[in-house]
DNA sequence: CACGCATTATACCGACCGGTATATAGATTG
DNA sequence: CAATCTATATACCGGTCGGTATAATGCGTG
C-alpha cells in the first residue's frame, strides 16, 4: 500500500477512536510509518486529511444510495432501501461511520465539523426527498418532511451504532434494521 | 457572579460551541476576566472543570426526570413525561445539550467522553428501566428493551437537536415532541 | 549520463498546550 | 498585632501543536 492511502487508513481510525481535535498529525504520521512532510505533500493541511477521507468514502456511500433509491417502490420500501444500503455500507467501514457520527454531533463551530457539513447536509437532504416525492401514499406532510427525515435520521444513527459497536451477525443485524424502520414507519402512517 | 460560576458557565458554552479538545484553557480563563491559576484552583484540570459542569447540571436534570417517572401510569405515559421532562430541562440549558450531544457521540476513547460516560449511562439505564418496567403492557420483549431505548434515545436526541437550533416557540415545540413520541410508540405497540 | 520530476526526510518555526511554583492581597481569627 | 486562610496574579515549565524551508533520494526519460 501506498504511502497516501496508508495515512488515509491511519488518519481514519485515529480519528474514529479519539476525535479529530484530540489527535495530532505527527501521530498519524508515526502510525503511518511516515514523517510530517509526506501527509502535507498529500493532503496540504490537517484539514485537507480530514476532507481526502470524507471525499473518497462519500463517493461510494453516494452510488450505493443512489442504487438503492433507483427502484419505484412506494416510501416504506425505499426507506427500507435506504437504510439497508447505509447499513451495509456502514458495516463494511465501521471506523468511517463512528468518525461520521462525532462529527455530525460535534458543535457547529467545530472546524471538523464545518468541514463535513456539505456531506452531512447532502444526506440530509437524500432522506427529506424520499419524504418530499411520497406526498400521494403519505398524504399532506403539512412541512413535516423535515422532521420526518430528521427522527429517521436519529433512529437508524441509534441502531446501527449500537449494533456497530457490539459484534451482531449479519442477519440479525438486519432483520434488526427491518424492525426499526416498520417501526417507524407504522408510527408514520398512522 | 462569583468566578467559579462564571468560570463554570463560559467553558460550558465555549465547550458546547467549539468541541472540549478544541478549547484551551487559557481561552475558557480570559473569557471568563480571570487567570489559569484561578480556574486550577477551583477545578484542578481541565477535565475537573468538565467534571463539574456535568456534575452541576446533572443533578438538576435527574431530579426532573425522578419527578416525570414518580407518576403511576402506563409505558406510554411515563415516557411521554420523561421526553417533555429532558425537552423542559433541555430548553433551558441549549448549550448544555448541545454539549452533551456532541459527548454522546465522541469516539469512545476520548478523555471527554471517558469523563461523561458514567452520565450517558445512567441516563441510558434510566430508559431501559422503563421498558423492562412495562412488560405487562408491551408483553414479552425478548430482551429487546435496550434498542426500544436505544432508539427513543435517538428519535429524542435528534428532535431535540432539530428542534432547539432553530427557534421553534415552545408550544409547537412540545406538541411537535408529542407527535414524535407518539409515533414512535405506535411503532412499539404494533 | 544529465535533466527533471515525484517523493521523502532532517531539522526547524512560532504559537499554544495543560499545568505549576511562587508571591501577594485581603479578610478572618487568635 | 501576628498568624492563618482564601483567592488571585505574575511568570514560568517542558512538551506538543500545525506547518514549513531545505535538501536529498530515487526514478523514468531524453
Amino acid at each position: 500500500m501506498d504511502n497516501r492511502q496508508t495515512l488515509l487508513a491511519c488518519a481514519e481510525d485515529l480519528f474514529a477512536r479519539r476525535g479529530y481535535d484530540a489527535v495530532g498529525v505527527q501521530e498519524i504520521a508515526e502510525t503511518a510509518g511516515v514523517t510530517k512532510p509526506t501527509l502535507y505533500y498529500y493532503f496540504g493541511s490537517k484539514k485537507g486529511l480530514l476532507e481526502a477521507i470524507l471525499k473518497e468514502r462519500w463517493a461510494v456511500l453516494d452510488a450505493r444510495m443512489a442504487d438503492a433509491l433507483a427502484g419505484t417502490g412506494d416510501v416504506a420500501c425505499r426507506l427500507r432501501q435506504l437504510a439497508g444500503a447505509c447499513a451495509g455500507f456502514f458495516a463494511e467501514h465501521r471506523q468511517f461511520h463512528l468518525l461520521l457520527m462525532s462529527l455530525l454531533y460535534s458543535p457547529r463551530e467545530n472546524e471538523a465539523a464545518q468541514t463535513a457539513r456539505p456531506y452531512l447536509d447532502g444526506f440530509y437532504r437524500s432522506v427529506v426527498a424520499v419524504f418530499e416525492n411520497a406526498h400521494e401514499s403519505l398524504g399532506n406532510m403539512r412541512g413535516r418532511q423535515e422532521q420526518f427525515a430528521l427522527t429517521f435520521i436519529g433512529v437508524i444513527n441509534q441502531y446501527l451504532t449500537f449494533v456497530l459497536h457490539r459484534d451482531i451477525p449479519p442477519e440479525q443485524e438486519r432483520s434488526g434494521l427491518d424492525e426499526v424502520v416498520r417501526q417507524y414507519l407504522y408510527g408514520i402512517f398512522s
